[in-house]
DNA sequence: TGTACATCAGTGAACGCGCGTTCACTGATGTAC
DNA sequence: TGTACATCAGTGAACGCGCGTTCACTGATGTAC
């Protein structure tokens, strides 16, 4: 028992490196961008640089978790956005909801953001484990919509017809995450969605610095007409 | 006359130098991402590094002639495709004509496009000069909208309004591109937008990789989704 | 038209720096008997 | 409970590489008289 506690101990301590590795790299993604220097990680650990490699295999290994916490956490941020809002009933409140929480995540770490949103880092491939965990936040208004249109109070007026081609596709993607939904409807659903980050890119990227001084209420402005286009009503 | 004839000769091998430098410049952006080298652009040329300096100042100017030939590639790609659709009062074409030379544009030189609109490259700032090129896709759009709004073919309906903040500035941004149409109006030409070019990160960044198979088609869908939203009738 | 001088492109060496990764090692901590 | 051994974290030196930028230089090309 003794012995298992104290093994306990080494494991806990080595999840306690393993975390604030990854927090000296977030820090300094901040000032390099995706340029990350294990070197400077191991620096600003007052560690030598080879020490990091006891804990990660390589680089890539490192960004590679710096993804997969990105993700999640974003995900998180978007799952108990959606829960917090108690009438369930209240679709348009849970869309306006979620779509905060994620400018608030994304306004709070701006260089994750960029991570996971912006150009790719070069020479990195994402390995296959970080699609599940990428598409949390598409669940998340999946269900908002798939609600709405099960109790009937999504308005589903001037849809466009999906090609041919894209049916099938759009068809997969409501099956994972709004069932009931028709295709273009959930068409309309992805294309809010993609709105939403293009709108978090442009802000966090700079594009709107010299047009709008109140960021957050331009956004609050996208996400409240980006409903109107969903057919969310009060 | 020869003298100055001669001395022609000499700025037009100058120039073609500062175009051979930057062409190798994008041919390295699209293996290294931002991580651009002045070292690997002269070892293509087949010049000692330093030659570089007789023709850009630093890495950063040179890094600036490419962002900024950027803008005004794209710039004049949706120029042209404004005015290449004869009919200029068929508003839709006009939109749908810009909106594709955009993706084709980006497309076709993707590393480009994340140059300009992807994640910031850490340590660069861009000069102001580069405002103005920034902004030609955006007064074609307004264009389209302007022509579209006093011909009295755009749908105005279920137009969330701005907040008291936003007016002034949409206002501002109207004023220079669709001075006939109201800030909401203003407001959902941002937002398509803002759509297209989310639209785009999201394909070049490889975020719809494994939804969508025809990506074109669903840009497409998206171009037309957007222009009923903004009221863009036939 | 021919010659002397100025301008400019490109060279090659060097400075000072940073990087990811490997490897043999030293000690400390945990485990088995 | 005490001791011998195994595991593991962290060290320090090294490998081999790449980078931006400076500087004194060599020749070739253009200019002025």
């Amino acid at each position: 028992m003794t012995e298992r506690a104290k093994g306990s101990i080494r494991a806990r301590v080595r999840a306690e490196m393993l975390d604030e590795i990854k927090n000296a790299a977030r820090r300094q993604l901040a000032e390099g961008g995706a340029n990350l220097s294990l070197r400077a990680i191991a620096r600003e650990m007052g560690m030598v640089s080879s020490a990091i490699y006891r804990y990660y295999a390589s680089r890539d290994d490192l960004l590679t978790a710096l993804i997969l916490d990105a993700y999640n956490s974003l995900g998180e941020a978007a799952e108990r956005a959606g829960t917090s809002v108690a009438d369930r009933a209240d679709h348009l409140g849970r869309w306006a909801a979620v779509a905060r929480a994620i400018r608030a995540w994304a306004v709070a770490r701006p260089h994750e953001y960029a991570l996971i949103y912006g150009s790719p880092v070069p020479g990195y491939v994402a390995p296959e484990d970080t699609v599940l965990p990428s598409i949390r936040p598409v669940v998340v208004l999946g269900a908002i919509i798939e609600d709405a249109f099960t109790a009937g109070r999504l308005a589903t007026t001037e849809l466009s017809r999906p090609a041919m081609v894209l049916r099938p596709e759009l068809a997969r993607v409501a099956q994972g995450v709004a069932p009931s939904v028709s295709e273009p409807v959930m068409a309309r659903a992805l294309i809010a969605w993609t709105e939403l980050f293009g709108a978090l890119s442009f802000e966090l990227f700079g594009r709107f610095k010299n047009t709008f001084t109140d960021l957050e209420a331009w956004y609050e402005h996208q996400v409240w007409d980006m409903a109107t286009f969903l057919g969310l009503r009060s």
